[in-house]
DNA sequence: CCGTATCCAACTAGATACTG
DNA sequence: CAGTATCTAGTTGGATACGG
């Protein structure tokens, strides 16, 4: 991590030069932030991951997903996530015109990628929650109000 | 989850035992859905992602990262999204106190550790984008309003 | 059973002005 | 330069009722 070590020395100004170390992430359109926004804005709300980690483990009726989705998903909420997955592929939706009426969603291959994806998401967050958990707790004590004898 | 599975027998539709094939993810804790909220409560805002990057470049100041975002990020939402992330200890802060002040942010290991997953976020967006945006229109295109001669 | 529509509460984000 | 405070607008999520 670059040797910039936060110049303890009263330095009224540290060598700015020292900045732009390990290009890790190469954008070829930095406007666009290489577009990790797209994959944000997709899982980025409360409950396509849920949809879709269920969805990892085979295909599923509208009833056996909002159930199986911890917090009490509104039919609201899990409609407006399946339909924002199926429109962009990632969910295939089948309807069998029976009585009453029957249908079924399931991961598409894109999907599946997506699958992946969530994984390594799901593998960072448990490696590093406890680290993360000491930081807040350690955050929120420094940062605790100097309101009383506190 | 439990192998509660509705009865099937009066369902005249399909076969619905051809559910659950791979466990792609497993979670110990199903009702947290392996903490993958964690990460994505942290990534999933506006703007969060944005710091990440450009910090995974180096050090920056305030200035230039609110400069370096594409979209003109205000004050505000600047200094909200760095203190979310140094409060769960992915990025670190330096004040400098000269005048007029300086402070400097840079991703800690931690941070340095979510920009792989970035990374990994990035490039799975840019591979299947061209799919994503062929489903859609097709989608688009499926669900037009069926209002007039369009 | 599956889905839509409406209304409402909560949160996020932006603009602006002001302080150390 | 860096940051906070306030006020407002846009968006998301939840409850409920109703339709196919």
């Amino acid at each position: 991590m670059s040797a910039g070590h936060t110049a303890v020395t009263t330095t009224p100004a540290p060598d700015a030069t020292v900045a732009a170390a390990e290009p890790v992430i190469v954008c070829e359109t930095p406007q666009d932030e290489c577009g990790v926004r797209d994959v944000l804005d997709r899982l980025g709300d409360k409950w396509s991951v849920y949809v879709v980690v269920e969805l990892a483990s085979g295909v599923r009726r509208f009833k056996e997903l909002q159930r199986a989705i911890p917090a009490n998903i509104s039919q609201r909420m899990l409609t407006l996530t399946v339909r924002r997955l199926e429109r962009d592929g990632l969910v295939k939706r089948t309807v069998y015109p029976t009585v009453p009426p029957q249908v079924e969603y399931e991961l598409t291959d894109l999907g599946h990628s997506l699958t992946h994806l969530v994984k390594a998401l799901a593998d960072w967050s448990i490696a590093h929650r406890p680290a993360i958990a000491t930081a807040r707790s350690a955050w929120d004590t420094a940062h605790a109000e100097p309101t009383a004898g506190n």
